[in-house]
DNA sequence: CTCCGCGTTGCATGAGGATGCAATATTGCC
DNA sequence: GGCAATATTGCATCCTCATGCAACGCGGAG
């Protein structure tokens, strides 16, 4: 009687049975446990006859390679976590889905955190170093110590629209700055002088540099006194946002620039519903990231769009380059964004 | 020398430096790896004496249990499985990340697979069972077949919004029938008489519960003749399918009823736009899920709203209960939609 | 002072599968 | 047919941590 027979029947029914293992199904098949474990990989050397024998018990047990166990002596684990925040912007869903979906054509599965805040990295950095994932992809920015961390265990490390100018990292993100740049550039070309802006929480990077980007064409452009406010990217916040500026600007801003597209929206219906004015004539809003709604033909936004399918396509393909060799050195992608001239802005007639 | 460390000096620097283990923070600490071990579980018996020496040793190395081998030998992985399709609507990714989170606060981690269809399930079930996840939750549709799979491993299965009458399952539901009756309803009692339905992709079981439920409650009101197009649930496939809709009835609807929002939206922006209808004056248009963009004030829609939060707290404390009691009975838990009488459509003055 | 009981600690083993090496079976070639 | 080369297969061991059991230490009771 087998060892692992025997076993099964000194627990009796107490004990959740045991699940059918590479043993099992060698027994069964009357071959070795390492047999049944070479045919279960790729580019093992198995015979034909062997092959057959393994599965046909395999099937007859409903046997399935435990991957918890072949993780542990292989030192992979084939999953990578993928670290995002509540605050990232509603636009991340699509990006998840489509990085989850690269990843699996590569057998690769995704272990996905979401933060509350994005201050709340520490513990989630922790859970996912117990997990010994194969690498991370995070849209949430870490610290200096937090990357020496996943750097001392040999993760590597993709940043999704985060990156550090001095860091060696690997990043794949928009080029907020630019996009914001043009957006500008557009607005002050079609004759617009007095600006608001509709800034991201504050510790989020992507409305940093938005921000930051649009600022410094303004200053370029010697457009002064602009008037920042502090939204969370909802739409909520966007209408909030807009009414506060109203109530805070005098005379009234021409052009509103907002971090993303949602508060755009918010932004275009607090105008028209609560201020009764007329977009773009009366005053022009912008936003940023293309996604969904900005296409609605009642916002027809003027806006820049990520272009998330080779951005989620690069992120996964570099992380599993790294995952399969170390040593690779860091790379920052950065993609334009795609100008999107829509009509909730007057801008400028040049084709650039 | 230990075993440890002649092994490592044998690899040499060719082979990924090992990560650190338990019996390294036990060679440290000058104690046995039984004693690491323990020190880092809840409710083990470890003096005062040994955690400090233990603690002290785990942070000079860096050590962190590896949760891979942890769950081999206890049998939980602490993972558990979300499984969404990529035709289930925009609306799902917010349900991910309040899924997502609230797992995480049960120290459970959340194993993603996103499907292009719903068709491509069995080779996702797949990986699930090999990665020996502790339970399941889908908002995919399952064959018997795959559900006895299931079974037979002994993995709980939550539905969400979706179920079936007779099998035992676990789900979590909006009840959609309800809510399209009471649509329907309305619609019916503010005197629209000729209806056109935009359902959602056939094999999405939430298209099929809310057509019907629509149908059923049309039936009963003596509504005959209605048009019934089919969309994918989004934006521009509600926009087509309105100008399908309009080219194939006459006289046009009074109302169309589509399976989601972002549909109706589409279907708003082209009668307004292609076909100048005023709504809801001309046309009355209603939708189903609550989702963001539903209140924006340029399309305001009557629609039913899914109590995204109770819904995924019930799926969550439901999944756990089951997969710390397996023994407990199958239930089905159905809540209704929010009731928002919008813009976009002339309802009755009744207050239910 | 001896014995009992309880809290700690270490030892040995197991969870399920991968893999180097040696043994064995096949195949190819002259 | 004989022998080298190649392909299969099995054995033993390893990955990392949890846990039953036995041993040990210490304080209090008798």
């Amino acid at each position: 009687m087998s060892e692992q027979v025997k076993r099964r029947i000194e627990n009796g029914n107490k004990i959740p049975r045991r699940r059918v293992t590479s043993y099992d199904v060698a027994e069964l098949a009357g071959v070795s446990q390492s047999a049944v474990s070479r045919v279960f990989q790729t580019g093992a050397s198995a015979s034909k006859d062997m092959r057959d024998r393994v599965f046909s018990a395999a099937n007859k047990l409903g046997y399935r390679p435990n991957a918890i166990a072949r993780g542990l002596i292989t030192q992979r684990s084939n999953m990578v976590a993928v670290i995002i925040s509540r605050q990232t912007n509603l636009y991340y869903p699509e990006v998840l889905v489509q990085i989850t979906q690269r990843f699996s054509e590569h057998g690769i599965r995704v272990l996905l955190f979401a933060l509350e805040h994005e201050r709340d990295v520490n513990s989630t950095l922790d859970q996912v170093l117990q997990y010994r994932v194969d690498g991370v992809v995070t849209a949430v920015t870490l610290s200096h110590e937090q990357l020496k961390t996943l750097e001392h265990a040999e993760i590597p490390v993709i940043f999704y629209n985060r990156t550090h100018p001095e860091w060696l990292i690997n990043s794949v993100r928009c080029d907020q700055e630019e996009g914001e740049r043009w957006l500008v550039g557009q607005l002050v070309g079609a004759g617009h002088k007095r600006f608001a802006i509709i800034s991201g929480p504050e510790d989020s990077q992507v409305s940093t540099d938005r921000t930051r980007g649009a600022l410094q064409r303004l200053g370029e452009l010697d457009i002064e006194d602009i008037l920042i406010v502090t939204g969370d990217y909802s739409y909520a916040s966007g209408r909030a946002a807009f009414a506060e500026i109203i109530h805070n600007m005098e005379p009234h801003p021409e052009a509103v620039i907002a971090a993303n597209d949602m508060m755009a929206i918010g932004c275009i219906d607090e105008a028209r519903e609560t201020f009764q004015l007329r977009v773009p004539d009366e005053i022009s809003v912008v936003g940023f990231d293309g996604v969904g709604p900005a296409r609605f033909a009642a916002y027809d936004l003027s806006t820049v769009r990520q272009p998330v399918g080779r951005m989620s396509e690069a992120a996964v393909s570099m992380l599993i380059e790294r995952i399969e060799n170390p040593d690779l050195s860091p790379e920052k992608r950065v993609f334009s964004g795609e100008r999107i001239r829509g009509g909730s802005a007057r801008f400028t007639d040049s084709k650039i």
